[in-house]
DNA sequence: CATAAGATTCGATAATGCCGAATGGCCTGA
DNA sequence: TCAGGCCATTCGGCATTATCGAATCTTATG
């Protein structure tokens, strides 16, 4: 681990948390000295992954950035799978669809298929939701012990609504049970009127690349049988077409 | 500039051109020992900027890189402003809407509202486009004379259909003409069958901070006096909204 | 207008990253 | 199945390089 480059993604980080920072604030959320951070800061700037507001006052990211994201999400071929599967599920479900990767403890979106229904909603691709309060979250980490095992290891499970899961024990039994049946469940354990139904995607080497899942409002919920089942579809579509031997996997140990 | 920072963020680089490459590779392009560039990369990977695909083979951008560019996109101001005016832009025109910000050479969307006639389109936030070769790039070009000449300076415009303006005094004579009457015209010059309008859009530092404009079909081209006119009063709006004293405002020098 | 807070520059120090060589793992071809 | 070569990875010594503290300049504030 090289130690100025990883300030300087460190620097990336509290700028990502806090979006507008001068710089004695980047470098006191760091504990380092403030010409040090300086030197970071204006060779990231000199690339374009941060800029200074108009005279020379705050930072914040800059749009290098978003090109890199860009060509990550161009580079994945979960995504790139997962269009054609996921325009087919929500046209037979109704419901808006969503792809998603696995982050340390969030799941990220790399794909977002709105609802059908032609109303207007805002595309959804890049946001974070936490790893343990989403179907999304639960379909990858019931497949990807050492991931969900780092998440517990991280500090207690953050509190969303009255539903969501906080504790240990119980979090690893709704693990077990989304194992049981290949399909993760989530109720208003996020937001408060949103539902969600999610399975885990498989590739080659056999290990969960991500889940592809549906928002279901609550006012539509339970989800009827035909929904659960072309979620899985869906899933096990996608695993065979990157490569994976079968559907589910089971997680290696 | 902090050398190993430097370094880093040229890894991103060629990865973000290259999109997989193995080390090896890497180490060519940047003409450094591989050693080097293995420590840089796993200090990449470790923050989630980078990954290896499965079995230690090339590597990627990783997932880390997208969240960053989405908060970009969230703290960027010219693109809250925007979303209404371009909603309103597109319904006034029955166009697709771009608003866009300048990167070295290239024009990067950071909003793009879809032609409203209810056709599946591909979302384009995030892609780039040559600046010299789009309407977007020539109205932020012709209010950022430093950059412009940046542009030149960096080398050949290269050329992408039989209508592109490569010579760089016909380049200076079509910003001059943008500046005459505040607005871009670009026909054919990118893509064949697409042409394009676009005005500037200020902030309070007087300082031209991106462009909005619209994406019409040769077939539906010239535009009408309609067009031009709500792209204009769009551009004005956010404008104004940002701050800027006036519209348009006259280069600094 | 004076004062202070913060951004930026500069220079000395030693810590740090860099490179070359050695190791180990994987795939290829025989 | 085994040998060979290629490439990723590890290690250690050296010198470059980043770091920090203090000084300077700039911008906000009372």
């Amino acid at each position: 681990m090289i130690q100025s480059v990883d300030r300087a993604i460190r620097v990336l980080g509290v700028l990502q948390a806090e979006r507008h920072l001068s710089l004695s604030e980047i470098a006191a959320r760091l504990e380092l000295a403030p010409s040090t951070v300086h030197g970071i800061i204006k060779t990231l700037q000199a690339h374009g992954l941060v800029l200074q507001e108009q005279g020379s006052a705050r930072y914040r990211l800059g749009p290098a950035v978003l090109k890199l994201g860009n060509v990550y999400l161009d580079t994945l071929e979960l995504r790139s799978r997962s269009l054609t599967w996921a325009g087919e599920l929500a046209r037979s479900t109704g419901h808006a669809v969503r792809t998603g990767v696995l982050l340390p403890d969030e799941v990220m979106i790399v794909h977002h298929e709105p609802r059908p229904d032609g109303s207007r909603q805002m595309p959804e691709v890049g946001i974070v939701i936490p790893a343990h309060a989403s179907a999304l979250g639960k379909a990858i980490l019931a497949y990807a012990p050492d991931q969900a095992r780092a998440l517990e290891a991280d500090g207690p499970l953050r509190s969303m609504t009255r539903d969501t899961v906080t504790d240990p024990a119980e979090f690893r039994a709704e693990l077990d049970r989304v194992r049981a049946d290949a399909l993760a469940v989530e109720q208003e354990e996020a937001v408060i009127g949103e539902c969600g139904l999610a399975a885990p995607i498989f590739d080659s080497s056999r290990t969960v690349v991500g889940a592809i899942g549906v928002v279901i409002p609550m006012l539509e919920w339970p989800a009827p049988d035909a929904a659960t089942g072309a979620v899985r579809e869906a899933a096990r579509a996608i695993s065979r077409e990157l490569g994976a031997p079968g559907w589910p996997v089971p997680p290696g140990r």
